[in-house]
DNA sequence: AATCCGCCTAACCTTTCGGTCAATGGCAAC
DNA sequence: GTTGCCATTGACCGAAAGGTTAGGCGGATT
């Protein structure tokens, strides 16, 4: 969970300049792309926010395309989570750790995650790369489903017989659907702690610690 | 499900050269937009590829922002499914074959279901309008769902004892998660007719055909 | 025959776009 | 002090955007 965090500033390190403004540059392009999008952004307005001359943003990147792709691997900076495997708990409390923190970095990155989708939704020759990288997030975070319900079924934790890759698909869906409710419904429409006991029950059966009392997956209204 | 089609052009009818031109003009219109977005289209685009002078689209639609959303409707057209409640049909037998005609649908649609949510996500004061639509289709989606399963649950056919909404809601997720996967991996990638057999598993237990009797939803290890 | 009106176009207008360029001020090296 | 590089700018460019205008053509009305 460390990794989570975008790389901040270090003001201690001597910064050139040059980097200051290439900094302010993309800082201001980075909202602007995300509020706004790509085709809908100028350049003048990019320096305009920046307050700097436009000239600078086009010695500091070569095409308005470098510069887009210089936000988009900023952007991307504090998607890398670091799913340390807590080798305490058992499998099922891993799985749910894993569907929790995916939410939670949804909600926590909310309108970066927006961005990237409607980005590789309808643009797609301009994110290829962008559509790569978050494809090879996506499969690792599968394999490491897939792993996890395997071994939960070894070890007869998990009573459900389906195959671990489809189980692990369906679960992904499931947080996907998730998501795609979330960026519209907005946070009150979406009930993350009852969707992840519901995996965690279609998976396991019965909640953990069913027998006393505890709150969780309770159904809301 | 018969109003999935979308609306033929009665050639037989007597139409005018207007209506002629300007249907000309919204088919080019809404092939262009639905394929490169909003601001990525031009009216020029759109003239030559509808054989049309510009100004021609300027006297059939005042702005472009009008031609915008004339498109928009006529995209919606087929998203009014007929969910014909077949009577003869137990609970589960229509809710997966809500599940499934929900899934052909979008397989059917892809293109413009990706621009729909590209441009939700994207361009929100353009389209306050299609999100409206969008929402009242998917809220009676959900209404419909929800009732089924409680009628299922008091028949006693359903084992499983959520909420109908959180079940229903949940249910939509996994279907969008689905839908959201279909978009970006193709069409290989998703396996529907798993997915609906394991929502109709996760909400009744054991496939339909395995045994008469189903006991309890979740059996224990 | 003259007129009117619906449909359509070529040419034009204004604004803004992504991008370039010559010219600057600051600053370190010689 | 001059040279030379880095960072920065205002002015400028051709292209293309959305939109307008004046007018042509053809068929119905009078």
């Amino acid at each position: 969970m460390g990794a989570l965090q975008v790389k901040q500033l270090g003001t201690s390190e001597p910064r050139t300049q040059s980097q200051d403004s290439r900094d302010e540059i993309l800082k201001a392009a980075m909202q602007l792309f995300a509020n706004r999008g790509f085709h809908e952004t100028s350049m003048s307005e990019v320096a305009r926010e920046a307050r700097v001359s436009k000239a600078l943003i086009f010695w500091h990147f070569k095409t308005k395309e470098e510069l887009f792709v210089a936000v988009l691997n900023r952007l991307l900076e504090p998607y890398f989570i670091d799913f340390a495997e807590e080798a305490a708990m058992d499998e099922r409390a891993q799985i749910e750790k894993l569907a929790e923190s995916y939410l939670s970095f949804v909600r926590d990155n909310a309108s970066s995650v927006r961005f990237f989708l409607a980005q590789m939704l309808h643009d797609e020759r301009l994110s290829e790369s962008l559509n790569d990288q978050v494809l090879k997030l996506y499969s690792g975070y599968r394999a490491m489903l897939v792993e996890l319900i395997a071994r939960a079924q070894q070890k007869g934790i998990c009573t459900r017989r389906t195959a671990p890759e489809s189980a692990a698909a369906f679960l992904l869906s499931a947080l996907n659907g998730l998501l795609i409710e979330y960026l519209f419904m907005g946070e009150n429409a979406v009930d993350p702690e009852g969707a992840v006991a519901m995996v965690g029950e279609w998976l396991f059966g019965a909640p953990p610690g069913s027998s006393s009392t505890e709150g969780g997956g309770a159904p809301a209204a």
